[in-house]
DNA sequence: GCTTGACCTTACCACAAGGGCAAGGTCTAA
DNA sequence: TTAGACCTTGCCCTTGTGGTAAGGTCAAGC
C-alpha cells in the first residue's frame, strides 16, 4: 500500500530540500525515519502527508517553531480549533507587522530615491537623507 | 571642538548598541576608533556622525554590506548620485518583492483564519488548509 | 589606600533555516 | 567490475545581533 521512498525521492515529492527534511528530523518536527539496513532513510505515506504540511506551513512563513505546534496540534484528535487559529492569529499579526514596517521603508526610501537625481553629480538626497544636520561635504 | 566620547555614550547618542558598534568596526564599516592608553574605544563628532548614518540606513532596511557601499559613495567626494540611486533602488526592489511575499501569506492565511470556527471543536480550517487531500484524521 | 560598581576589553557560543562541501558507504545498470 | 547517482554524517558558512565569561580600568566614597 505505502510506497517507500528514499529522501531524494520524498524531497522532490514535497518540494523540500533532502537537507531540509533531514533537518526537520534532527530538529524534532519529524519521528525519526525508519532505515533500510545500509542506513537510508525511508517514508511512507503517512511521513509523506507530514512533509507537505510542512512545506505548506512554511510558505505561508511559519516559523519550525510554531510548525512544531501546528504539528502537534494536527496529531492531537482532541485538539482544540482555538488552539490553532490563537497560533495562526499571532502569525498574522507578526506578518502585519512586518509589513508595516517593510512599508515604511519603503515609503521613507522611495520619497528620498524620487529626489535624487540620479545623475554624475555628487550631490544626492539619498545621502543627505542619511547623514544628519547636513554634514555630507564639511564639518568644521 | 570635537567631544570624544566612550562607546557606551556613543551608542547611547546614536541608538545603536556598543555591541553593533564594535561589530561594525570589525566589519569594516568603520575605521579603528582611537583608543586611551587604557585601550578604550573614543568617538568623536564625525565619528558619531558616521554612526548616525548606519543607525538611520539599518532603519531603511540596507544590509550591512549595503551600508559599507553607501559609506564609501559618502565619503567619496566624485561619487555620482546615479550610484547612489542605484544602490537606492535595488534595495527598494527587494522591500517591494518581500511585501508581496508577506501579502500573499497574509492573504492566504487570514483566509484560512477566517473559514477557523476557533472554538473548542477539532475540526479546523487552518490545519485542514496545510494538510493534503483532506487526510486530516484518516488515511486507509 | 582600598573597595565597589560601572564601565571597558577580547573571545567565544547561540539563534534561524538552511546551503555547501568533504569523505565515505551503497545501489543500479552497463 | 566499474561508473554514476544516490545516501550517510559532520563540519563550516551565512546575517545581525544577543549573551556571557574573564579580565582590565576608572571614579567615587570610606
Amino acid at each position: 500500500m505505502s510506497t517507500l521512498l528514499t529522501i531524494g525521492e520524498a524531497a522532490k515529492a514535497s518540494g523540500l530540500s533532502a537537507k531540509m527534511i533531514r533537518h526537520y528530523e534532527q530538529s524534532g518536527l519529524l519521528a525519526k525515519s525508519p532505515r533500510t539496513d545500509a542506513g537510508y532513510r525511508l517514508y511512507n505515506n503517512q511521513q509523506l502527508q507530514q512533509l507537505g504540511f510542512i512545506a505548506r506551513a512554511r510558505k505561508l512563513g511559519f516559523s519550525l517553531n510554531e510548525i512544531l505546534s501546528l504539528l502537534q496540534l494536527w496529531r492531537d484528535p482532541a485538539r482544540e480549533s482555538r488552539a490553532v487559529k490563537r497560533l495562526a492569529e499571532q502569525h498574522l499579526a507578526d506578518i502585519n507587522q512586518k509589513i508595516n514596517e517593510l512599508q515604511q521603508m519603503q515609503q521613507v526610501l522611495q520619497q528620498l530615491s524620487d529626489c535624487c537625481s540620479g545623475d554624475h553629480n555628487s550631490h544626492c538626497a539619498i545621502l543627505a537623507g542619511l547623514a544628519p544636520q547636513s554634514s555630507t561635504e564639511h564639518n568644521s
